[in-house]
DNA sequence: ATACCATACCTATTGAAAATAGGTATGGAT
DNA sequence: ATCCATACCTATTTTCAATAGGTATGGTAT
């Protein structure tokens, strides 16, 4: 039903992103840290990991790798110099939006 | 061709009901509100601004208000106490929002 | 042994919302 | 008389999160 919810655009590129520069990290794996991360208040499904990892790892931002791990296999994803610098790019037009948003917020109550 | 660019899905909704909680405004002075109050940071153009204030009225969150001006016709926006309620229901959103990605960015380069 | 749940991957469809790119009309200034 | 700023509007496109599935394996409980 719900589409993109209030301010998620662009949200799980970043938090995903900036996970993967502290350490490699597989798909579902991804989806319980990006939660764990957020305290719940960011929680993609696997609906919107898996898609989004395909389309960085498209776009030179992702490099994958195939590991056997008990069996079973995962998808571990890395940042590439690309992404570090997506990350950079990101954070900072999150943080430019982020402080004037807030200043918008907390202006006064008397207008202009 | 872009069509909902990093961080902006809600903002406009939140800046608008912001900005109107101060005074009564129309829709072009909004358009010219927005991008002044943000410093150009957030700058939604008329094509994103009436549609918007269309669907806040028909929600019941604003009421709107022809005026004669000057030989031409403003419609003036209000908040409704519903759209109070908006407004404050988006800002909490957003700081919680705001606070979780500001803490998963500035958290340890060091993983968990 | 078998049923069941957690792990681990995947995709097609839907819906919402911003951006683009227009269009109409009036008033004032050059 | 022309042109720009004011002031309203809408149809179409594009993107992306969310929903809601589906497949397969390993381990645990009955």
């Amino acid at each position: 039903m719900a589409a993109s919810p209030n301010f998620m655009t662009g949200v799980p590129e970043l938090l995903v992103l900036r996970l993967l520069q502290d350490r490699e990290m597989y798909g579902y794996e991804i989806v319980a840290a990006v939660a764990e991360a957020t305290g719940q208040v960011v929680a993609p499904k696997e609906g919107v990991i898996y898609p989004l990892l395909h389309a960085l790892e498209q776009e030179g931002l992702l490099r994958a790798q195939r590991r056997p791990v008990g069996g079973r296999i995962r998808v571990y994803y890395g940042l590439t110099s690309k992404g570090v610098r997506r990350l950079f790019d990101l954070s900072d037009d999150w943080s430019r939006m982020a402080r004037a948003i807030q200043h918008v917020l907390k202006g006064p109550t008397h207008a202009i």
